[in-house]
DNA sequence: AGATTAAACTAACAACTGTTAGTTTGGAGA
DNA sequence: TCTCCAAACTAACAGTTGTTAGTTTAATCT
């Protein structure tokens, strides 16, 4: 663990407000007295509030490609790629909610970085559809929509960040398996 | 159909506008820019911009708030009600989609009636868990924590605003059904 | 002791914010 | 034709926004 530079605070600082109010709503000087300094400080360590954003956003969107890249080279059951897809997100969510939150809510203010953002997040999603469907054909999952079931698993695990904090007793392993166990055997008897 | 008034329109254009950009990145500026006229002219039909988000979000929360009412007092199932409030989901978002985008982003903004809101939301919630719970007591529905239940199906129906207007060939109905099967019955073979 | 430097500061900027006051316009009812 | 009124307008406000320039502070290295 390399030790926490002052701008890494800072980025890590505003995550928690972008979480809260959301980008829009938080201002340079909201940022600098939750740091305990003026809004002029701040640019000894950052270069713009909308790199701030740039960091947070694009750090974890490169996280989540690189997991997916390895479950989709991985030899496995596409239900198992599937849960190894729910502990991606159980674990990248788990160590960053606030990140999350604003990647979840604030990705459409990233101006120059927008493009690229959606771009991976549109590959992200068409390797996630690509299983599902791989794995319909190989009668490993149920003949329902495709669509329906990557929307109905994507928007469960991209709303962890919300759920995670209010449940700490509960750890990532146990959380990850309850969800999985939700999302692929469903609730009926 | 009562007539749309120009109120009306504000407040959906206004709705339209929060739903891309977020309540606080959307000016006066760029409502009255969408409506084709100036900024100042918006008072004329509105009090502030704050009680425009009042208006769009606590019309919704209590639309849900009836629509669960009536779940809750019927005669059938625990399964019949949960499927019973996807639909309710469904319909009430596929005729307010951007209405429920600022539901779901802005209501911290809320301000005066922001405790108004969570009140409705926890009690919304609290009758939701108490149908799984019941349901799981019944043996309608499998021994897994009730919390992921509801968590799942929740945030998924809560982002249902991101999805339907991408899928304009999806009718209600089948939408309603389709989430349904996948949420409650599971998708493996 | 003197030099260096990271990191804070004060002061200020031009642009933008929500909102108010007072005025003009154009069409409907008498 | 005259009156009325909804609904637009112009002009302005006080406060806030992200950001820059230049300065001070206090600790570290030589």
């Amino acid at each position: 663990m390399k030790p926490e530079t002052r701008k890494d605070e800072i980025i890590n600082t505003a995550a928690k407000l972008f979480k809260e109010k959301g980008y829009s709503a938080v201002t340079m000087r909201d940022l600098a007295t939750a740091m305990g300094m003026k809004a002029a400080s701040l640019y000894n360590h950052i270069n713009s509030k909308q790199d701030i954003l740039k960091v947070i956003i694009i750090c974890i969107a490169e996280e989540f490609t690189n997991g997916m890249d390895i479950i989709i080279s991985s030899e496995e059951s596409n239900i198992d790629k599937l849960k190894k897809i729910v502990s991606l997100h159980v674990d990248i969510t788990s160590h960053n909610t606030s990140g999350m939150a604003s990647l979840n809510n604030d990705w459409m203010h990233l101006e120059d970085h927008l493009e690229y953002y959606l771009k991976l997040r549109n590959e992200y999603e068409a390797n996630f559809l690509k299983i599902i469907k791989t794995g319909i054909t190989a009668s490993e999952i149920k003949n329902s929509n495709p669509e329906i079931i990557m929307f109905s698993m994507l928007t469960t695990l991209r709303s962890l960040y919300l759920w995670i904090p209010k449940k700490e007793d509960l750890n990532a392993n146990d959380l990850a398996n309850g969800l999985s166990q939700v999302l692929i055997d469903g609730i009926n008897n």
